[in-house]
RNA sequence: GGGAGCAUAGCUCAGCUGGGAGAGCAUCUGCCUUACAAGCAGAGGGUCAUAGGUUCGAGCCCUAUUGUUCCCACCA
C-alpha cells in the first residue's frame, strides 16, 4: 500500500487528531509499576485567572521538550499537570466581574455565597486554560491533574501548617506588614514591587517645648503619617544634633508632645538629620519603636483612609488628607519648604496600587532555621541552577529574608487551621476541623484569614504525588528530577519550594532548576495587557501550528535569556515545516519499497554513507546539547541537517538513482532515505512533536508511535570518516562551480564538458565522482593527467584542477585578474601559517593536533597555489 | 548601595571546555532545475563595545572603562 501526504500541510486537522490518539494510547501516563527508571518534572502550575499566554507557552515547550526525549530514552516519564488557585488574583477578577455584571460586592454576597462563585470561576478558567494547554502537545498525564485547593493538596497546607506551628515555626504577631488598601490584605514582601516616583520632600516644623520659637526641622514622603509620630530621632554622633536629644516636641496641630531620641539608624549628612519617628506606618520606624519602646500609634485604616487620630481628616483617604495637610501647614507656617525628590514606592504586585506599611496581626513563618538546609544543597550542588548563575540570585535571597508574613485577609484560599475560643480564650491549631473547644468544651470559630497562595505552590512538588502518605507514586518519582520556570518567580516559587521540601519530606524538591528567561515583544517590550502587545500564543496555533509556535520558542535564544518573540520567528517555523513536509512528500512519492531496512554497507554508496555518518554525528550532538539543557543549540543542529544537508546535497544527490526504477542502487537509496528521514524526525519530535508522528508514521515503520520510538545516538558502526571527508571535498569542488559559472554569467541551460585534472583517482574517478560533478551542470567528464585547454573557466581546488572549456564566455584579462587575486590571497595565507609554524612557542606549546592540521592547511594552500600558477602560465602562453 | 545579564553582519540572535567568526530575516544577482517560489543556486556585508593584561594563540579567560537591561535593598 503506497501512502500519500496532501500537498499542502495543515496543522490543525493534523494536531488534534494525533494529541487524541497519544491521549488514548495513555502514553503520557506512566505507571507506577512498570520497571523503568523514574524521571519526573515540575513546572509552574498556571493559574486559574485569565488565559494561556507566551510565557506559559515557554514553559511548556521547553517541559515538553526535556520530557518527550526522556520518555524517548526509556524514562517513566512523569509530568503531572495543574493549576494554582492564585488567591488575590483569582479573589480580585471575581470581584470585578461581580462588581460589573451585579453591582454587588463580596460583601453582600458573604463569605458562603462568594466562594461559590469563585468555585464556579475556578471551574470555567481550570477548563479553559487546560485545553489550551493540550493544544501546545504538552504530554502531560492528565490523569493525574491537580488543583492547589483540592483535597489532597489542601491536606498537606493543614499537615504542613500544623507541623511548623507546633515546630514554632509558625507564629501570630503584632508586625509592622506590607498592606494593600486596596486589595485590602496583607502582603508578603516578595509580592511589593518598588516602583520609581516623583515626590516631594516636606520639610516641617517641629516646635520644642518650652522653648519659644525654636523648632526642630524634619523632612517626609509621607506628611500624613505626622499623626502617628511618637518621636524624632537624631543620631548619637551628630554633633549639630546632639544638643537636641532629650527634648520634647510638640507635634504641630495634634499638640501631642514627643521625644528626641538618640539612634544610629539616622545617616549623619543626609537630610536634615532628624527623622519623624512612626513605628505604626514605617518599617525601619517601628524598628527603632522597638529599640526605644515607642508608643505604637496606628493612623491609617485598612482601606487606606485616615482614621480619629488624624482629627479633622478623619475619614479622609491619605492622600487627600497629604495635600489637605500641607496646604494647612503651609498656613500654619509649620511648612519651611517643599523640595522635589523621586522616591521608591512600593506597589501591590497584583493590584500595582501603593502599599502602606501598617502594624497588624498576622501569621508569620520563622524563617531563620528554614534557611540553612536550603542553601547548602545549593552550595553542594545536590540541586543546581541551570545555568548556573541563578545561584547567586537565590542565595541572595535566601541569605537575606524576613520572616515570612503567610496570612492573606481574603476569603479565597486555604483558611486557616486555628480555632479561637471566645470562651476559654484558648487558640487551638488542627489538621481537623474542629468545632469546640479541646479546653472548656465551648464553640470555636475559625481563623478568618486565609493563607498566601505560595505557601501552597511550594509544597506542589510532594504534594501532589500524596504526600504525607507514602504513596506509591511519591515513592518513585520523588525527588523529581526537573523544574522548569523563568527567573521572575525564583523567590516567590523556587526558594520556597526547597526548604519547604528539606523541612517536610526532608530530601530536595528536584535536582536541576531550569531557569528560562521571559518573552518579549518584537521591540523588546515586556508583554503586557496595557500596553496591549501581547501576543495570543493561540492566535498563533490557529495560525501557523503549535509545531510552528513551538519552534519559535525554542529557537535561538539561549538558557536564562530574554527572547523577542517576533513574526519573522514564526514565519520561519513555518517554512521549516513546510520544507520538512516536501522533503517527506518527496521521499513517498519515490518508495516502492514496503519496510526499510539498513542496508548492509558494502552496499551503500558514498553519499549514503555520507548522510548516515553525518546522521550518526548529529544524533551524539544533540544527545549532549539536550541533556546540558542546550535546548536551541540542538534545535538549530537538526534543522540545519534536514534543510542544508538532507534535502539541499542527499536528496539532489540521489534523484537519478531514484530515477532509475529496479536496479539495486535505486532500492538501497529508497531505504536510507527512510532510514535517515525517520532518524531525523525522531531527533526533531520532543521539538516539533505532531509534524514528525506525521510524517513518521506515514513512512515503513515499527511500532505505533514515534513518541514512543526510541531516541537515536551515536552508533560507532555508522561512522565513515573517509566517505565523510571524501564527499565534502566534492561538495567544495561543486559549490566553486557553481560559484564561477556565476561568475561568469554562464546560462543555466549551457551545459559544457567538465575537464579535471587530478593526481587523486579516488576523488574524481568515474566510479565515484562523475554523476556528482554532472550534478554541477556539466554534460560529461573527462579526466585528465594534464591541463590542455587555454580557454577554460577555472575552478582550483585542493584536489584537483578543475576547467570547464566555455571559450566564448572567457574574458581573458578578466580572468587573469581573478586568478591573480587569488593567487594573493593563497600568499598570505601561506605567509601566516609559515609564520605560525616557525613561530618556537607555537609548536613546542600547541597540542600536536594542531598542529598538524596548520601543517595540513599549509601543504594545501601551496598545491593550490601550484595549481593556479600553473593556470596562469597556461594562458600567458 | 549590593548583584546579575547584555554589547558579534542592516535587524534579531547563536557561538559548548581559548586554535582565523555563523544562522534566520533583510539586501543584490540569476533561476518556475517535475518535493518545496513558504523554494533553488550564487554574492555582498563584521577592528566580535573600549583600553589594558594572561597565552605560542583571545569573540571566548582576567582587570578597568563606557553604554544598556534587570534583580535585590530601601535614606526618612
Amino acid at each position: 500500500m503506497k501512502k500519500e501526504l496532501v500537498k499542502q500541510y495543515d496543522p490543525k486537522t493534523v494536531e488534534d487528531r494525533l494529541y487524541k490518539f497519544w491521549c488514548d494510547k495513555g502514553y503520557f501516563t506512566p505507571s507506577v509499576n512498570d520497571n523503568k527508571p523514574p524521571f519526573s518534572i515540575v513546572i509552574p502550575p498556571p493559574n486559574v485567572t485569565g488565559q494561556l499566554h507566551m510565557g506559559h507557552a515557554l514553559d511548556e515547550t521547553l517541559q515538553d521538550i526535556i520530557i518527550r526525549y526522556k520518555r524517548m530514552h526509556g524514562f517513566s516519564t512523569l509530568w503531572l499537570p495543574g493549576t494554582d488557585h492564585a488567591g488575590i488574583a483569582t479573589q480580585i477578577k471575581v470581584e470585578e466581574r461581580l462588581r460589573v455584571e451585579e453591582k454587588l460586592s463580596r460583601y453582600d454576597l458573604g463569605r458562603e455565597k462568594f466562594l461559590e462563585r469563585v468555585w464556579a470561576w475556578k471551574d470555567t478558567y481550570e477548563e479553559r486554560i487546560t485545553s489550551q494547554l493540550k493544544k501546545l502537545g504538552s504530554s502531560c498525564d492528565w490523569t493525574r491533574q491537580r488543583f492547589t485547593m483540592d483535597e489532597g493538596c489542601s491536606k498537606a497546607v493543614r499537615e504542613v501548617f500544623v507541623n511548623l506551628y507546633n515546630k514554632g515555626l509558625i507564629y501570630r504577631g503584632y508586625r509592622i506588614i506590607n498592606w494593600c488598601p486596596s486589595c485590602v490584605t496583607a502582603l508578603s514582601d516578595a509580592e511589593v514591587e518598588y516602583t520609581e516616583q516623583p515626590g516631594f520632600f516636606w520639610h516641617i516644623k517641629y516646635p520644642i517645648k518650652g522653648e519659644k520659637d525654636k523648632y526642630v526641622e524634619v523632612a517626609t514622603t509621607r506628611p500624613e503619617t505626622m499623626f502617628g509620630d511618637t518621636a524624632v530621632a537624631v543620631n548619637p554622633d551628630d554633633n549639630s544634633t546632639k544638643d537636641l536629644i532629650g527634648k520634647t516636641l510638640i507635634l504641630p496641630f495634634v499638640g501631642r508632645e514627643i521625644p528626641v531620641i538618640a539612634d544610629s539608624y539616622v545617616e549623619i549628612g543626609f537630610g536634615t538629620g532628624c527623622v519623624k519617628i512612626t513605628p505604626a506606618h514605617d518599617p525601619n520606624d517601628f524598628l527603632v519603636g522597638q529599640r526605644h519602646n515607642l508608643e505604637i500609634i496606628k493612623v491609617i485604616n485598612d482601606d487606606g483612609t485616615m482614621n480619629s487620630y488624624a482629627g479633622k481628616y478623619e475619614g479622609m483617604d491619605r492622600y487627600e488628607c497629604r495635600k489637605a495637610l500641607v496646604n494647612d501647614l503651609e498656613k500654619e507656617g509649620f511648612l519651611l519648604k517643599t523640595v522635589p525628590h523621586t522616591h521608591n514606592v512600593g506597589t501591590c504586585y497584583r493590584c500595582h496600587n501603593t502599599v502602606e506599611p501598617i502594624t497588624s496581626d498576622q501569621w508569620f513563618v520563622k524563617m531563620g532555621p528554614l534557611v540553612a538546609p536550603a542553601l547548602d544543597a545549593v552550595k553542594n550542588g545536590e540541586i543546581v541552577f541551570e545555568p548556573e548563575r541563578f545561584t547567586k540570585i537565590y542565595t541572595n535571597w535566601m541569605e537575606n529574608l524576613h520572616d515570612w508574613c503567610i496570612s492573606r485577609q481574603l476569603w479565597w484560599g486555604h483558611r486557616i487551621p486555628a480555632f479561637y475560643c471566645d470562651s476559654c480564650g484558648k487558640m487551638t491549631v488542627s489538621k481537623e476541623d474542629i468545632t469546640t473547644c479541646p479546653e472548656c468544651g465551648a464553640k470555636v470559630r475559625q481563623e478568618e484569614d486565609v493563607l498566601d497562595t505560595w505557601f501552597s505552590s511550594a509544597l506542589w512538588p510532594f504534594s501532589t504525588l500524596g504526600w504525607p502518605e507514602e504513596t506509591e507514586a511519591l515513592k518513585k518519582w520523588y525527588p523529581t528530577n526537573v523544574l522548569v520556570t523563568g527567573y521572575d518567580i525564583i523567590s516567590f516559587w523556587v526558594s520556597r519550594m526547597i526548604f519547604s521540601a528539606y523541612e517536610h519530606t526532608g530530601k530536595k524538591p528536584f535536582s536541576t532548576a531550569f531557569i528560562h528567561g521571559l518573552v518579549r515583544d518584537a521591540q523588546g517590550r515586556k508583554m503586557s495587557k496595557s500596553l496591549g502587545n501581547g501576543i495570543d500564543p493561540l492566535e498563533i496555533i490557529d495560525k501557523y501550528g503549535a509545531d510552528a509556535l513551538r519552534f519559535a520558542l525554542a529557537t535561538g535564544n539561549s538558557p536564562g535569556n530574554d527572547m523577542r518573540f517576533s513574526n519573522e520567528k514564526i514565519e520561519a517555523a513555518r517554512n521549516f515545516n513546510n520544507k520538512i513536509w516536501n522533503a517527506a512528500r518527496f521521499t513517498l512519492m519515490n518508495l516502492t519499497i514496503e519496510d526499510a531496512i539498513l542496508p548492509d554497507a558494502d552496499r551503500l554508496e558514498l553519499e549514503d554513507k555520507w548522510i548516515i555518518s553525518k546522521f550518526n554525528t548529529l544524533a551524539g550532538e544533540m544527545n549532549l546539547n539536550i541533556d546540558k539543557f542546550e535546548l536551541g543549540v540542538g534545535l538549530a543542529k537538526i534543522y540545519e541537517f534536514i534543510w542544508d544537508v538532507f534535502c539541499d546535497w542527499y536528496v539532489e544527490l540521489v534523484k537519478p538513482r531514484l530515477a532509475n526504477k529496479g536496479s539495486e542502487s535505486n532500492l538501497t537509496a529508497q531505504n536510507v532515505l527512510v532510514y535517515v528521514l525517520s532518524g531525523a524526525m525522531k531527533l526533531l519530535h520532543p521539538y516539533m512533536p505532531f509534524i514528525t508522528e506525521e510524517i513518521w508514521s506515514s513512512l515503513p515503520h515499527v511500532g505505533e508511535s514515534i513518541m514512543i520510538s526510541s531516541y537515536p545516538d551515536f552508533d560507532t558502526a555508522l561512522s565513515f570518516e573517509k566517505e565523510e571527508k571524501l564527499m565534502e571535498t566534492l561538495i567544495s569542488a561543486i559549490r566553486s562551480i557553481r560559484n564561477r559559472r556565476a561568475e561568469m554569467d554562464v546560462p543555466f541551460s549551457r551545459k559544457a564538458a567538465l575537464h579535471i585534472v587530478t593526481a587523486r583517482d579516488d576523488v574524481f574517478n568515474e566510479k565515484t565522482g562523475q554523476f556528482f560533478i554532472k550534478l554541477a551542470f556539466a554534460s560529461n567528464v573527462i579526466l585528465e593527467k594534464e591541463y590542455s585547454n587555454d580557454s577554460a573557466v577555472q575552478i582550483v581546488t585542493p584536489d584537483a584542477l578543475i576547467y570547464i572549456p566555455l571559450a566564448e564566455l572567457i574574458d581573458i584579462e578578466k580572468e587573469l585578474a581573478r586568478l591573480e587575486s587569488e593567487k594573493d590571497k593563497n600568499l598570505k595565507e601561506i605567509e601566516r601559517l609559515e609564520k605560525k609554524l616557525s613561530n618556537p612557542g607555537f609548536i613546542a606549546k600547541a597540542p600536536q593536533a594542531v598542529i598538524d592540521g596548520e601543517k595540513q592547511k599549509l601543504v594545501k594552500y601551496k598545491e593550490a597555489l601550484a595549481k593556479i600558477e600553473e593556470a596562469i602560465k597556461k594562458i600567458n602562453k
